[in-house]
DNA sequence: AATATTGCCGATAACGTTACCGGTAACGCT
DNA sequence: AGCGTTACCGGTAACGTTATCGGCAATATT
């Protein structure tokens, strides 16, 4: 708010001009050494910063990624800290926008972006989000785009992502593994990628061991841990009642241990369970719950070391697909054997 | 990175000035409806979006808060949803950094987002900063700033907190009428005033009580469950063994409670447990853990809100302090009777 | 001695926008 | 007819910075 020291104020207090403190702060090699010394000198003194507006405005670039999320969970909060970290060592600064799961504030939000502030979007569309029109706006402006996480398939950009099959195939396999017959699933909304494709792995690993798809088994509930306790206790009282269940993610399987312990069954004996996200606190409740490991971390700093090569130039990567390997961790909810 | 649209493109197709386009777009009195509408339909129709940057730098502000956090933890990330609703309802974007708990990370931080890119700064220093000369700069600059959370009591600025001292009050006067005795803290770092002012709330319920409080009962640790684990698996080592432990955070409660189960302790009979935050997973794990809710989302908006007063001239705001009462809801581990 | 090269620096334009000043034409008033 | 008023619009400067061009000495080259 108060007046900020410019070049100019140092050129008139040196008596020279603006052209040449521009250039003895950018060591510029056609500057007298005498004239350098006392430029950042003075510079120094008066605390000088370079007004990046000015900056940005001349080369067209603002150093900053537009980020655009659903919510601030665990595992968007984690990812966001390797993109962090990674644009951060780029001397990129990074603008959060948390979308909070509405396909109306992720519109907002990218528009806001969109005016000129942010040299890029990286971004993780919304559950609510069906019509993709604001993110191939961005493309259309030839703006550079990574999508991850929760990724829009007819896209043509960059996307980072879990192979979400695997970790249904390998939540699946371990409970078939551990003798559980009728395995039963809590997914998310309906239109959600994630859930869709950990739910084929779960439906390709059931097929594969000739064991049939109950569809009353099968559930869409809403990514939340009330909703997952309802859920499961609508399962637990059908007649036929699942011996496993496995959650797309860790609040679920909170919420169905939660149920299922009030119905007075005991884990994994009546019961397997397997969660998503390998949350720290699956490891702190009893039993222990076995989990997916998905590396969100890594996936936020693959994200933004896409991104980065992506603005250097790199537009050959429009149809690059990276894809990070899950790893289930096996705990007591889930080890009968 | 496509060449934007501009005023000028606009001008030169309708023959007119930029001078003219500005004001048509702006609806100024001196324009000919006829132009008007002219200008209007075609910036509609070229999609004219106006360079926020090159506004910024003519009006020196650019609508854009800098919020520097620690960390994105259950409170964090619900503050700044707080004051995410708030700031873009205000027309201001959010720009949030994590200083990740170290200081030097925050240093970094503030000093790009000094800048000249935001108009202000709502700041929760990090557990790891003990001196304050960045936070001073921005108050030489006279760039408004409000504090919230972990605030620093000797910089005069809008202060928004949870009254932390009357949060380790309830806590300790809620075991203390449960029967409970021989209470310790898990508290955090020793510079971390939140931490602090609710061991001041304990230590002054058990005075106020004829309690003594312990030396070896008040343990400083990492705020971290594995520290947290650590320290209590020590505590009911020691042969003055507490009946009753109150820790400053749930993450912290958590870890405290593995050690309780791992000693074969049972809660609320041999040990008493009480959290602070409030955190959903508190009442999911067994027994359900009390806690104090610190109405973070609250806490949020009140700081945005105290922000945008202070931008609109409010510079009598500079000593004020709001102060969020929290209320504890008391759970299963430790509730006697 | 004439020319070329080098070292150093200043002026200008540009990025996109708006505030401010000024100008022109048409009209109304005396 | 002469003046003022109104409606409308254009030109310029400014925000802070750098790229580009050009200029002027001093030195080096032939």
């Amino acid at each position: 708010m108060e007046k900020q020291i410019t070049i100019k104020d140092i050129a008139i207090a040196l008596n020279i001009s603006t052209s040449t403190v521009s250039r003895a702060l950018r060591d510029a090699p056609d500057v007298k050494a005498e004239t350098k010394t006392a430029v950042k000198a003075l510079s120094e003194k008066l605390d000088y910063q370079p007004n990046r507006l000015a900056l940005s405005l001349l080369n067209r670039q603002t150093n900053t990624i537009g980020v655009i999320i659903p919510n601030l969970d665990y595992v968007l909060s984690t990812m966001v800290k390797g993109i962090d970290e990674v644009a951060l060592g780029a001397g990129y600064t990074v603008m959060v926008c948390q979308s909070d799961e509405s396909y109306g504030r992720e519109m907002v939000n990218t528009k806001r972006l969109l005016d000129s502030l942010v040299d890029g979007f990286i971004v993780s569309v919304s559950s609510e989000t069906k019509v993709f029109e604001h993110i191939k706006k961005i493309q259309d402006k030839k703006i550079p785009l990574v999508l991850f996480d929760r990724i829009v398939n007819n896209i043509e950009a960059p996307k980072i992502r879990l192979d979400n099959i695997d970790g249904g195939r390998q939540a699946t396999e371990h409970l078939i593994e551990q003798g559980f017959k009728k395995i039963a699933i809590l997914a998310g909304p309906e239109n959600l990628n994630i859930s869709n494709k950990r739910m084929e792995g779960y439906l390709q690993t059931l097929k594969a061991h000739g064991l049939r798809a109950d569809k009353g088994h099968m559930i869409h509930c809403d990514f939340n841990q009330q909703y997952a306790y309802e859920a499961t206790k609508e399962l637990l009282a059908s007649k036929n009642r699942p011996d496993a269940i496995f959650t797309i993610s860790d609040r679920m399987a909170i919420g169905a241990m939660l149920a299922i312990k009030e119905k007075g069954l005991s884990m994994p004996k009546d019961i397997g369970l397997v969660g998503f996200n390998n949350e720290p606190i699956v490891s702190l409740v009893t039993p222990a719950i076995s989990s997916v490991e998905m590396y969100a971390f890594e996936i936020g700093k693959a994200t933004a070391k896409a991104f980065i090569e992506m603005m250097n130039g790199g537009n050959d990567m429009l149809d690059q697909e990276i894809i990070i390997k899950p790893k289930l961790f096996i705990r007591t909810s889930s080890k009968r054997i």
